[in-house]
DNA sequence: CAGCTTCCCGAAAACGTTTTCGTGTTGAAA
DNA sequence: TTTCAACACGAAAACGTTTTCGGGAAGCTG
């Protein structure tokens, strides 16, 4: 078992001063071609690789970033981790990923312990909690120590700093709006409660959909949804007590479910009920039948959500404080689950 | 915007030495409780905290534990991950996520970067093109180095280490044996290439099954699919072409298409075809017929791959070299696509 | 009063780098 | 021969900690 080899080690075993080594390493003209060569041969043998937390501590910067989000195992997430990882190691970047479980709590622990050296900056989604609590004191305590923080999806008026979104209204609306356009009179829609932003933005598209033309909002047909792992009963309900032939749900699971409590009461989708969800994951593709969703590009977010970090930490010009938020476009991605439109 | 305070203007503020601070934050007696307590109350006023890096560097230990898998948009390896993370950040550690994008170039690169003092010790499952190329001297080398590594799930024998892994072949051969005892008679297998080491095990699980029971193995029933995303055209001919009752697939995209392929041949699933899975992820729990699949716990190998890694890491006995292998137990899950078995 | 503890505290080293500055040697120019 | 520039290298500081060691002051014992 060899150690990891270091400038000390290398200066003593040839008999020279660590300055001439690093030196040597860094190809700098102050060295004489001989030592260097000798120098650039012996670490080349040994194997040396600078240490990068002696490099961090040095430079004041780890070249790392930090993301927060509330869980992994959700295929919109992993596709944002995966962009923003992406062009993170492009630029010479590592990832550190951790998460909030949607719990206030672990938010801020895990934003503490990072924020204590470990990263140069922040790209994160709300939890659900904190979107509820409307408490923000560590990302503002954070910003405030100078550390840049890019949020993305959920993200909240009450922080001024760079931010990734989609249009959510916008999305919704349009969807909503093709739905009416291919005749469909009773759209419901299958919502959060109120405090998730998304949802919340969401349920307003469908509704300014509906007023746009002048339909009128039945609250009969838009259903809040507070426990999304126990929606089945509230969404059979709905498919049963009301006359419905278009649903808007606003993610895969209310969409995927339901098309699975349409067929159990013996509705075909699409030909008696169409179904427009969000979010292009997994379930939306493989569900039979396939669901037309809102796809949000998760790559994409993460793409540029990395891009507007790095470029923050890299212009240092620290104080221009001209924060941008950033629109990812969405599109409607048309499956089996709504007639040819 | 004022910067994170440090130990020496703590000192300097209160005209004290350095080593003063740190003694008093750490309690310890050598220093006066009037001393103490000033400057505990300053450090608290000023929000001190550690610089994790600078302790890092002292120490010689990052608690952070680096992941290296093929791919994150991949619902049991974010399983994985999360897994991961719970039981790391019990103990104190983060987590730092790399991907190779199946690539052995940036495995290698991602390691080697890694390596050089961001972490304690790697968790990771290879790379498809490590596995075909079997090249692991970059796995070496870094257990040379002295840093612990724990595999998970795609393994190889030619590098010992501590593992996780389910029992692929057990796993396959049981389920299989589910489809014989059903009354299954022509039983077919959509798998991997050979090199995918756990693809292998699943399909000699598979054969195993057939011989066990005396069935002939029929090669046409046997079908590997090399390129993963375009595996739709091949299991469609290979339902077209034989009369098959039963499929095991050892992935759930190729149980989910072959589901596809089956309806699209007007072939019902499960009266007419059964089958199953592996992986209980996304796919199979929302497809309809939802798929019967073995479930492999993906939250409980990333635990037990974390415990197994920090175990190592704090138990600095360091010379014992006496590696173990971890089988998580797998389980069927029993669902729509086969007949009540 | 001498000597010895005890109590507090500071200096310095160490972790592994990079970089600034100083310095000794050489060779050439004056 | 003197002076000076160029050259090659080393010492030391800095990043932010923790910890060992040493030492001054005060109090106590004899």
């Amino acid at each position: 078992m060899k150690r990891k080899v270091t400038l000390k080690q290398i200066a003593k075993e040839l008999d020279v001063s660590i300055s001439t080594v690093s030196k040597s390493l860094r190809d700098s003209p102050e060295i004489s071609e001989d030592t260097r060569l000798k120098v650039q041969a012996f670490a080349k043998l040994y194997n040396y690789k600078p240490n990068l937390i002696a490099l961090s501590l040095k430079n004041r910067k780890t070249k790392t970033i930090g993301i927060i989000i509330p869980e992994i195992v959700h295929h919109f997430f992993a596709t944002v981790i995966s962009g923003i990882e992406h062009v993170a190691n492009e630029k010479g970047y590592n990832v550190i990923v951790t998460l909030s479980d949607e719990s206030f709590d672990k938010e801020v622990i895990n934003m503490e312990m990072l924020a204590n050296g470990s990263i140069d900056g922040f790209i994160m989604s709300l939890s659900k909690e904190t979107q509820f609590r409307r408490d923000f004191h560590h990302i503002i305590e954070v910003i405030n120590q100078g550390m840049p923080v890019v949020m993305f999806d959920r993200v909240t008026n009450d922080i001024s700093c760079d931010k990734v979104i989609i249009d959510d209204n916008l999305a919704a609306y349009e969807a909503v709006q093709k739905l009416i356009e291919a005749g469909f009179k009773n759209i419901a829609l299958i919502t959060t409660v109120d405090y998730v932003s998304v949802g919340k933005l969401r349920t307003d598209g469908y509704i300014k959909a509906l007023k746009t033309n002048n339909r009128a909002i039945d609250p009969d047909l838009i259903l809040k949804i507070e426990d999304i792992d126990n929606c089945t009963d509230q969404i059979e309900q709905l498919i049963r007590n009301n006359k419905i032939d278009a649903i808007f749900a606003v993610n895969e699971l209310f969409a995927v479910t339901a098309i699975k409590e349409a067929k159990a009461q013996g509705i075909n989708v699409p030909e008696e009920m169409a179904i427009i969800g969000f979010t292009d994951g997994i379930i939306s593709k493989y569900s039979s039948p396939s669901i037309t969703t809102v796809g949000q590009n998760g790559i994409k977010m993460g793409n540029k959500a990395a891009q507007m970090l790095i470029d923050r930490l890299e212009t240092e010009l620290e104080e221009e404080e001209h924060y941008r938020t950033e629109v990812i476009e969405t599109q409607l991605v048309i499956r089996e689950s709504t007639p040819t439109l």
